[in-house]
DNA sequence: TATGAATGAGTCTTCATTCAT
DNA sequence: GATGAATGAAGACTCATTCAT
């Protein structure tokens, strides 16, 4: 009851901010949504914004920062885990999820990869890509099977925004996902690439 | 007598506005390129590039057609074979060499899909998609194997970009990057989607 | 107890405003200088430097006011003496110190000239001048003459700064500055202005 | 008879855009000074200005270097001559018509020193005075001496603007100032110092 | 075939200032 | 004595685009 209608919502101003930018970047890309628009979503000003935030980037790695948190922590668990199969299985099983929870920050990433290569997420998400890829190939794997490897990553970062137009929840796609992935690192992980 | 030392050009310079463009778009992001930028590589006046296109997107489409003409007749070709495993074969096989050939205009359409959606290019590009998925997954097929051709589409287009890290040479990366999609869609084409 | 290690200030912010301003303003111009850096050096907020200032024209006039007292001071007691050249030579004499003593608000006014003249303390620092002058100037001394007395001033005022990279201390510096007013107001009491 | 009233004026809007900025830069300041009132005073847009000019310092450098071309020439011709008094004196006059048809921009960066020195034109100025004090003051000259000289130049920049609350015509005060300077410098190539 | 000159709309960002707590 | 949150106005600058020549 006591936030109610006209209430200046306290406190959350942050948090809403990363929300309606994040949003937005997904939908339009990051050039093309202004700090104008994100402030009038907010009924803001602009400089409320600069408040909160130092640069438009700034909201962009925040928001990048807080969403790929769990990435981080993944790779740390498969790191103390053994080098076999069954991880790497389990490694992809958890990414699937939290590449849907993160919200559209994935979508965003994929589509903008341009954008993002000048700005310091864009090494900041390789170096996460990496870790992945250190953890799900094997040493010294043939080049298709690293080919495998990073396509079962991007697969699941685009899997899902490429089936919209496809019918079915989106638990089913996500499993059809996550399914092909498994597929294509546990054929790496066979060795010889298959054939 | 005509090209000779002093005056390298004549009247190629729609061309070269394309090539400059597309490098400049693949680099850089369409959005972070601008006219200015284009003309002073070429060493013309803004004002010359709006002799030669209407707008700046018209510059990019220009190209976009040009470039992917060949998936056009590639579809075209594919549609009048017989609808087998042996044809998605060699779509695929084809298809790599297109996407090797068109330069950095796959790269692009890649990364930059947030701002390409927005633009007419991005329906464009999507119904080239479409046609190619019709070749290569069956009608009604599991959503697993709808994702693994998705996959090997969108493999071959990140594929060689993603692989500049590793050794090897272009041809090597080229014939990885084929095995995989041609497996992907091997698997969806034999059906109950592996396992 | 009360001034012990761990809060380091009391009550003496106002005071500390007073000091880090004038370094900024001098150091950087009263325009580039915001009141955010102030803030920042000072650990406080901006909101805090507004319960100890209402603007910050405020603050800058407050400093000015301080630090040029001694002027005030020394035009009060010079106007109580006979009018000759000693009297002359005594205010030269202090004015140097003053100067000296006062820090860098001598040199910021030089320096910012174009600023203060639409500030209130442009008037203010203009009557000090004026006063000045009355005093050191003969009435209706010829044209040269009075060049003469405006020269001592402005040398005095930028003086120290512009000998900052010729070698000897300060106080030879402040000695020879003086010499030259000195002899610059000297050869204006003389009368026919010289040759 | 060819430029009348309606006629936009072709070609001269570069040096309008100079002479306007060089007039509110002197007038106001260089901060306080916004592109906007320089672009409504010449009726163009702001997007005009930066036609003509990379930046806002840019145009005022180019006023700079355009207006202080003659001491560069001044000093190369005294460079030249014998190093002694006459020579002195003839680059003091020289100096003073210089600064008189300037224009406003040597009374602007004596009233920005503060602005004017993270500027690049900051250290060109420096670059001028110090050339021209190389000329004036004999080397190793006494402390006092070295005043004197510095003291004659500011004087002449500062000179005529702070004598416009008094009486006389423009000449008559540019002979003033000129009287003193060559004073100044006489006593300082006089050697002991005076007295 | 091009250029020189300009525009209008928009960008990100910074600033001094306010006010409820 | 101070802060946290916000605003309104303005700043420098960039862009795609136009048009007379």
């Amino acid at each position: 009851m006591s936030s109610s209608t006209r209430q200046p919502r306290r406190g959350d101003t942050r948090k809403r901010i990363q929300d309606v930018a994040l949003e937005l970047f997904a939908e339009q890309g990051y050039e093309k949504t202004s700090l104008r628009e994100i402030a009038e979503r907010l009924e803001v000003t602009k400089a409320a914004l600069y408040y909160h935030f130092k640069t438009k980037e700034d909201i962009l790695i925040s928001v990048f920062e807080d969403r790929t948190r769990p990435i981080r922590e993944l790779v740390e668990w498969a790191e103390g885990q053994p080098h076999g199969l069954e991880t790497k299985k389990e490694v992809l099983n958890r990414y699937s999820e939290i590449v849907m929870d993160a919200g559209p920050i994935f979508r965003f990433m994929q589509e903008n990869q341009a954008t993002v290569r000048e700005l310091s997420i864009g090494e900041m998400f390789k170096d996460r890509i990496f870790e992945l890829m250190a953890i799900l190939k094997e040493p010294d794997a043939p080049l298709a099977d690293q080919v495998r490897c990073i396509s079962a990553l991007i697969t699941m970062h685009a899997g899902n925004f490429h089936l919209q137009d496809a019918e079915g929840d989106p638990e089913e796609k996500r499993a059809a996902v996550l399914e092909v992935a498994i597929d294509l690192v546990t054929q790496a992980h066979a060795g010889q690439g298959g054939k």
